[in-house]
DNA sequence: TTAAAATTGTGAAAAGTTACACATACTCGA
DNA sequence: TCGAGTATGTGTAACTTTTCACAATTTTAA
């Protein structure tokens, strides 16, 4: 039960997480199942229960797993009892909208900085926030101890970023440029291109 | 080499083609090693070769691949020797900054026409198109034979939509949704999600 | 021409992941 | 209290994916 626990397990329990956030607002039940979890999600249901093993015992033989209790758990193991404060850089069209999206919050991250090169956009206020040099990125960065920063600017200019936020102290960064980017063991670092997500589905079309 | 492909291989394709379309703009280099490629992208050169071997042989003995004519096949296995016309379920502020995203045109697909339910949205245009009322939708996407969606609405709203694309013809759908969708069979769905990357990652972090 | 270096494609081994199936334990109603 | 039903946690088997390592081929340079 000590053992390493499989990143691909960590990247499943966000999806656990979201789908019990779901049934607690839906229904009044309090408790759900392995078996209704994996149902509404696509996944076996076994899958869900030795995934949660790694963790602990937070079923009931008989009756399942109290919705709340769970919910606890996992926020407690994904260290999602308290709101991540984020950084991000890049306030064009996508930066714009990531800085509006109310979505964060009640999962767990609050963007509160908002970093740019542009000087004709400095200054601005985007859903209350500043828009900042990125002069004043490393200092802002240290100063609020943040850890996390999302990347909202054209690829050309996101190594360069990232390289420059990791050595401001971030530790884990979400990225919407469409390209690799290199960092030390240690920075945690995800994608999101729309477009390697459907070309991957349009394989499988005529 | 005619078995069936892993999923897991088809979702690599797509980031070696976009590494080698970077490798393309880079250089003036025509060739490129699964070494090379494997170390820009922080992947095993076997992997890469083991994944395209699937396909056939690409590459030669002490010289490696030849950039422009992987770029061609890849797009040939990845049907991207066309351009995918996409249909957006969606105008609000991720949908709108997505209608004007010039990233997808150049990789093989084009938002080409945009859905949404809010009467005081509907008639307005986004980048030159009009948003249409969601009434149109099933006509659009027969007449165009349209097989690929996005889907930025609400996450309440986003089954729904889901069940009326599919139902329309829609083979594949990008969601932005923070849900999991059912669909049947033969319809490949993606997901983007930021906070479920997000919170992947700050499971890492103390 | 030859030897050293580079690089592929691939069979086989290793590692990682998922599914199975069942002992165990709780619930509920008679 | 009992028996039927439900559901967990897990050891093991099956399957999938990655890594290893090398024969084969081409390039390079002496
Ligand atoms: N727009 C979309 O819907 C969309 C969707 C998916 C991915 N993306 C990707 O997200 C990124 C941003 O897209 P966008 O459409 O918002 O682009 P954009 O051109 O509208 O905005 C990019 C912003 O980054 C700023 N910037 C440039 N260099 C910078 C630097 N070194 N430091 C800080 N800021 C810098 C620019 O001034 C600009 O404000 C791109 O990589 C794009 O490929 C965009
Ligand atoms: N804004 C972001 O940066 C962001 C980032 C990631 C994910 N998301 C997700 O993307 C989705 C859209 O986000 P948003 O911020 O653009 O929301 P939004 O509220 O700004 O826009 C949603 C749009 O969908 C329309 N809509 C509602 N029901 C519809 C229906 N049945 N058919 C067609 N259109 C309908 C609304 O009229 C509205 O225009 C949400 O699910 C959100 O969680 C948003």
């Amino acid at each position: 039960m000590a053992t390493e626990i499989p990143d691909i397990v960590i990247g499943r329990l966000p999806i656990y997480l979201r789908e019990l956030r779901r049934l607690q607002a839906e229904h009044d039940k309090l408790t759900t199942s392995s078996h209704e979890l994996g149902e509404r999600l696509g996944i076996s249901s076994a899958q869900i229960r030795k995934d949660l093993s790694h963790f602990g015992e937070f079923g009931k033989q008989g009756t399942g797993y109290h919705i709340g209790y769970l919910v606890d758990q996992l926020c407690q193991i994904l260290h999602l009892d308290q709101v991540w404060p984020v950084v991000l850089v890049g306030a064009g069209s996508l930066g714009t909208a990531l800085a509006y999206y109310d979505g964060f919050r009640p999962r767990g991250f609050e963007i509160r900085w908002i970093f740019d090169t542009d000087p004709s956009k400095i200054g601005h206020e985007i859903n209350g926030m500043c828009i900042q040099a990125i002069s004043e990125l490393e200092e802002t960065i240290a100063r609020h101890k943040i850890a996390v920063a999302i990347i909202a600017t054209p690829a050309s200019a996101a190594q360069e970023v990232t390289d420059f936020l990791i050595e401001s102290g971030i530790k884990a960064i979400l990225s919407y440029a469409p390209l690799h980017l290199s960092a030390p063991a240690g920075v945690h670092i995800s994608y999101s291109d729309p477009v390697t997500e459907l070309q991957r589905m349009t394989y499988y079309l005529g």
